[in-house]
DNA sequence: CCTACCGATCGGTAGG
DNA sequence: CCTACCGATCGGTAGG
């Protein structure tokens, strides 16, 4: 059967200016009048597409976080070991907000206004993932790869932060790097080094096993 | 000359419920009306000490930006290398935005909403200060204490960007933690581990300042 | 710091 | 997908 071309068409478009805009100039700085004019209909149109402003939104972030359903399984998969999944890990997220940095901005946004909201749907749909990557760097500790002192979970949900703070925010913080072509990827770049090298244990110079004592632990 | 202390008082606490209900709900998501029933007044009287929900606006960022321009020279100038001036910048950061996680998100929805202007406003004020922690990069990268493939400006910012987002926004991935007491926290103190290990050469076996051929340089 | 009030815009509905 | 319309709330002003 084939789908009627306009209408799909429309709800899409005014999906992807949905987004856009929420992104831009957050949920409840934008009117639906605006995302309306956007796509060239009327407001009341707009209301038949999404029934309401809060069924827009959920919709846009729906369409966001749908994306990893598929693609984190398989770029975790593929890797085998824990600093290849990492590395996978890495590379997907990166790829993904520099694709359109709307989306990092987006979430961000959404984090801020319902952070209780999101990290439900976070820990639900992350955590078995997320785990992978975890034993993997426990692993790769006992074996020495991975630097003792790393606190696995931490890690990620660090590196994860990181990368979608410097994709929503990083111009800001571009004006420090002079007259960069693309501040906000040179930031990046410097995060995912900083990553990997505070991650696997690089001065290994002696085949022991062991390294550094655990000197300066603040918190017993 | 003794200042009119109720006055001072309610321009103060219209201040301080305006910074936490921007930090939480956003500007646009914040009514006039919410503010004033927040501190006990008429909406109209709010707009006797503030003119405008603009002027209230900005009289919120001065108020946060404003605690920088004494903290920060005293911090960087009393730390002599540039190793602890950087340990300086961390401390400094980090218990301003612990002390009150709304700073961070504040920040955040700022940047999100005027990109351009927050770039101006930290280009102006906060360059010659990363000029000084970058110089000490170098000079630690030509002394061999400090990572050669190190970004200075890029790591700085990025350092700067992650420590805000994670405090904006950490809870969420704090969800990865298990059922940890302070997940916010947690993911702070790993990043900055992360920052110190990915900043100082730490495997220095051998004393010769050469270290990794630069090799995987991807773009030219 | 209050009462009273303003035009504009908000999200949403009725009905076609 | 449109016209016409709704009550509620928005930021802001007048005047005291």
């Amino acid at each position: 059967m084939a789908q009627k071309e306009k209408p799909m068409a429309m709800k899409e478009r005014l999906l992807v200016e949905a987004t856009r805009l929420f992104a831009r100039h957050g949920f409840e700085g934008t009117s639906l009048q605006v995302i309306a004019d956007a796509v060239g209909i009327q407001k009341a149109s707009l209301l038949y597409h999404y029934s309401s402003k809060q069924a827009l939104r959920e919709a846009v972030l729906d369409g966001l976080l749908e994306h990893w359903k598929d693609t984190l399984p398989k770029a975790l998969m593929a890797a085998t070991s824990g600093e290849n999944r990492i590395d996978s890990l890495m590379a997907e997220v990166f790829v993904f907000f520099r694709e359109d940095r709307d989306r990092a901005r987006l979430l961000m946004r959404e984090i801020l206004d319902a952070p209780e909201l999101m990290q439900e749907r976070v820990t639900i749909h992350l955590t078995p993932w997320v785990r992978l990557l975890t034993d993997g760097i426990r692993l790769g500790q006992r074996e020495g790869r991975i630097q003792a002192l790393v606190d696995p979970e931490a890690y990620i949900a660090a590196l994860c932060i990181s990368i979608v703070g410097s994709f929503a925010a990083g111009e800001v913080a571009g004006g420090l790097l002079g007259v960069s072509e693309s501040p906000v990827e040179r930031g990046v770049m410097e995060l995912l080094r900083m990553a990997k090298s505070s991650l696997l244990v690089q001065g290994a110079c002696a085949p022991s096993s062991e390294q550094e004592h655990p000197a300066e632990k603040q918190q017993e």
